[in-house]
RNA sequence: CGGGGUGUGGCGCAGCCCGGUUAGCGCGCCUGCUUUGGGAGCAGGAGGCCGUGUGUUCGAAUCACACCACCCCGACCA
């Protein structure tokens, strides 16, 4: 399943044989597109969570709050990230940024605020975010004269009105034309993490927020092979960190005309599946073309002392990777993540009826937690007296913890502890002193088994459609990706999209030839294109 | 921007129709004791300008008007 680069943990031969215990009293009713059914048995939930079936964007929103991965804030469309949502966020980042440096690029900082004039420049690209454009007017509060509170300055009124960076092309195209004389300047290749905002209607916690943070690309060559040839690497990389890291296999494609970046001449993508059959787009990788340097003048002298336009690249993932890794992996206890992006990777939970007890299992503990901890194994240790184990548990269960170990009096007696694996809710019992070579091939194992789990539910919901009849049946019953034939135009696409719903994800790269005719019009097409509704 | 909903201790809610003791319940929190192998029990305790403003009234969480905020559903988007 892993694509490329060698695995952070041992290889495992070693597969951890569990036996499967079920949890009595669980009263979650399993999702329809998994495997393993668990039959409601009618008890009160105790985790006061939504089920899937129930409803899905509730259990997504019960999930995020709960888990403690984020919460609403004071400000319309804007959330907090919290301590440990913001953990997944830095491992995911962290990663990325390696493989960004790896690939020869550099992080700079560029400015939230960008004049307004700058978004005139590329036609295209105004069109595209004119719309959702915070603007700042004024630079200056004072005291009420009616009374109590502040009110803005009207004589502080800005000469330029400044835009809040939906993204930051512009305001970096502009000052890439200073940096770029000859093609010895180039390639430029500059990464920033950054937060943007766009004012969205509507919002989903990580979804769809009016802040959020991101990495954005922003590269420059000297010619259009080089720039292209940026997008696609920069594209794979983001394809391998998904599919290795946060286990979500992804298809690689390019989007419709409809569906491109404003002001790109080509926008790859990378588009997921989400348990509820609805699709989410990933992260993006534009081939720019000459228009933004076209736009704010960015030419240099070639070998042949020739003045040339420069070619560009954007790329961009944020933290809506995060709603992604909640809906592909998460189940109706809480959040499963993937041992590779969890903040604890290990929860180590004591059993004890009083203080000697406990500070006998912390002294095995420690000996324990530190031999793991040698190996690069994130453990959370968790002997606060205030909650029960059971407590634990289920704590930790919703927070998505892969690997729970527990030991009480008993354990200590027979040198074992209790190991229990999050994905697949099962325990057995370990020698301890097998631990330290058992716990980072369990964690490999469950990596490898959540990406296998996943793509299973990918593959169960990709259909297959040659005509619209049932094209449309697929679309409001089965939800999931459908790759059908399609004419080509704007058109129809947009014709589908208003009686389905359903748009085009994308043109998948690896897509065979294939002789077909449109499913709306009719008319012949070369390759298949995959439908789906998405986020 | 249209439609709907909700604002009451940290969280989740009841009370509002039909105005009238000291605003109540569950969770959480604090103290103590007993507990701890799948969300412990008992006892005691702390914590509230009932979203904001104006009005009606002898009296407003409750009635009227206005405002504000957030959430959900649609059109727009990563």
């Amino acid at each position: 399943m892993f694509i490329g680069t060698t695995s952070k943990f041992p290889s495992t031969d070693n597969t951890a044989k569990f036996c499967n215990l079920r949890v009595p009293c669980t009263c979650r009713r399993s999702y329809g597109l998994f495997a393993d059914i668990q039959l409601h048995t009618g008890r009160i939930m105790a985790k006061d969570i939504a089920t899937r079936a129930e409803n899905y964007p509730e259990w997504y929103n019960d999930l995020v709050l709960k888990a403690g991965l984020a919460d609403y804030s004071a400000v319309k469309g804007c959330m907090v990230i919290k301590p440990y949502g913001y953990a997944i966020w830095e491992n995911m980042r962290d990663v990325l940024d390696r493989r960004f440096k790896d690939t020869g690029h550099q992080n700079a900082a560029f400015p939230l605020l960008i004049p307004k004039s700058f978004f005139s420049r590329e036609a295209q690209h105004v069109e595209g975010f004119a719309k959702e454009c915070a603007v700042v007017t004024h630079y200056r509060l004072m005291n009420d004269p009616d009374g109590k509170g502040v009110v803005v300055d009207p004589t502080a009124k800005l000469e330029e009105e400044l835009i809040i960076r939906p993204t930051s092309e512009t305001i970096i195209w502009n000052t890439y034309k200073d940096w770029i004389q000859s093609y010895r300047d180039l390639p430029i290749l500059i990464n920033q993490w950054a937060n943007v905002v766009r004012w969205e209607m509507r919002t989903r916690l990580f979804l769809r927020t009016t802040e959020f943070f991101w990495q954005e690309g922003h590269t420059a060559h000297a010619t259009a092979e080089e720039a292209i040839a940026e997008t696609e690497q920069m594209l794979d990389i983001y394809a391998e960190f998904m599919e290795n890291f946060m286990a979500v296999p992804v298809i690689k494609g390019r989007k419709t005309e409809s569906e491109r970046f404003a002001g790109a001449v080509e926008t790859y993508t990378v588009e997921g599946l989400m348990q509820d059959g609805k699709a989410l787009q990933m992260g993006t990788s534009h081939f720019l073309g000459q228009n933004f340097a076209k736009a704010f003048n960015v030419q240099y002298l070639s070998r042949e002392s020739k003045l040339e336009y420069v070619w560009a690249t954007s790329w961009g993932v944020s933290t809506r990777m995060m709603g992604a890794l909640v809906m592909v992996h998460g189940d109706d206890d809480g959040l499963i993540i993937p041992p590779r992006l969890a903040p604890y990777q290990v929860v180590i939970v004591p059993i004890f009826k009083n203080d000697e007890q406990l500070a006998l299992i912390t002294e095995k503990v420690n000996e324990i937690r530190k031999a793991l901890q040698a190996q690069g194994i994130r453990v959370h240790y968790d002997a606060r007296d205030n909650n029960s184990p059971g407590w634990k548990f289920n704590e930790y269960e919703l927070k998505g913890v892969p690997v729970r170990i527990a030991i009480g009096p008993r354990d200590l007696e027979k040198g074992t502890v209790e190991v229990a694996r999050r994905d697949t809710k099962t325990k057995e019992i370990w020698e301890m002193a097998t631990l330290n070579d058992r716990v980072a091939p369990l964690l490999e194992e469950i990596q490898t088994s959540l990406y296998n789990r996943a793509l299973k539910v990918r593959e169960e919901s990709s259909h297959y459609a040659d005509d619209y009849a049932r094209f449309k049946e697929i679309i409001a019953n089965e939800g999931g990706f459908v790759y059908a034939h399609w004419d080509g135009t704007a058109e129809t696409e947009a014709k589908i999209k208003e009686e389905t719903k359903a748009t085009i994800r994308c043109i998948p790269l690896d897509a065979p030839e294939e002789d077909g005719v449109c499913i709306y019009s009719g008319k012949p097409s070369k390759q298949r294109v995959i439908f789906a509704q998405a986020y």
